[in-house]
DNA sequence: CCTCTTCCATACGGTGTCGTATAGAAGTTA
DNA sequence: TAACTTCTATACGACACCGTATGGAAGAGG
């Protein structure tokens, strides 16, 4: 086999790095091959055109998700608590802006939107699975809710009264966490 | 004074339903013409550029969203937790579209991200000022964020179980504004 | 009716991007 | 070394969009 100079992946890694700081309307295929440091013309040799290039990423995107979830299942501690914690200091990673690049992304191609809702279940399952640990039936549904919101929705705040942003998390995060069926 | 065809408040309105579809990058100026019926000539007469547009728009949707808080404190009960009602039940209008595109647009353009900031704190504080009147410092605190998030967020988590999104947020919802101190 | 303001149509040049075509470089295998 | 696979460079045509320029059209005021 002949070693490949700029592979599938290549094209895909730099496409992912373009959608998660300028949106999907960044991965550009020629702004793409300037970043590699070639042309395009590799670009047509592995992919059909543009939108081949957009699906194989999401294709890719997705998978890392579930492997993710499990992977974080897997590694942590047992203690729900300790794997809720976990997940939202695992949260702010570069993976993040990625993901707020396809929800948005999401919001006019029903295609994403459905990859998007495959994640969001698989992951709103999960939470539910670890909430349902310490809480009845509605107050786990409720609780994952609130805390699927505020991994998505906490990136948005601004930090307050003395508080970083991460901080007001911890807070909220207490409260999600605390034993006690009522508020 | 002649009577304006196609005055400044056109181009903008257009341009708001525009974001609000396809994001900043669907707000082209031939485009937007094409929709207004008439050709991009006039547009150049109203604003410099489309750089101008952009700007004036995230004028009135920032002045919008301010009196729209004043408005809903004023007009809605004086309980709390019905204005609190109130807000998610006003929440999934057509400028929710509209805040989901400034929110992404934010994350690229510095400009941006300070309007979309003055907004959140203003919302912030208000939503702290309810708060505060049935529970305690920090309590009102955490609360607030997982109010916040849950408003922003809960848009995103599909329904689930028998219960629509809308339910699902009551659930929350009821949860954020039981009484107690705990969770 | 005449002029002024306000807006519109049209034509144009320039740029960025897509996708195609084609020739060839560089490594792989026989 | 020859043939084959895997890319890469380059040139090209097409299109969408930006912004400019210019000559009006259409209502308002005199």
């Amino acid at each position: 086999m002949a070693k490949v100079r700029t592979p599938r992946s290549a094209w895909i890694d730099a496409a992912l790095k373009a959608l998660a700081v300028g949106g999907p309307e960044a991965v550009r295929v020629e702004a793409l091959a300037t970043d590699l440091g070639v042309t395009k013309g590799g670009f047509y040799w592995h992919f059909a055109d543009r939108p081949a290039l957009l699906g194989e990423m999401l294709d890719v995107w997705e998978q890392a998700m579930v492997a993710d979830v499990i992977t974080r299942v897997d590694s942590s501690a047992t203690d729900p608590r300790a794997r809720l914690r976990q997940l939202f200091a695992l949260a702010p990673t570069a993976d993040f802006q990625v993901e707020l690049a396809i929800r948005d992304w999401s919001r006019r191609e029903p295609d994403v939107a459905r990859r998007l809702r495959r994640v969001d279940k698989g992951r709103m399952d999960w939470l539910r699975s670890l909430f349902i640990q310490f809480c009845g039936d509605d107050d786990a549904e409720a609780r994952s809710m609130l805390a699927y919101s505020l991994l998505i929705g906490g990136y948005f705040v601004a930090p307050h009264g003395g508080r970083s942003r991460r901080q007001l998390i911890d807070l909220a995060l207490d409260r999600l966490l605390a034993d006690g069926d009522g508020p």
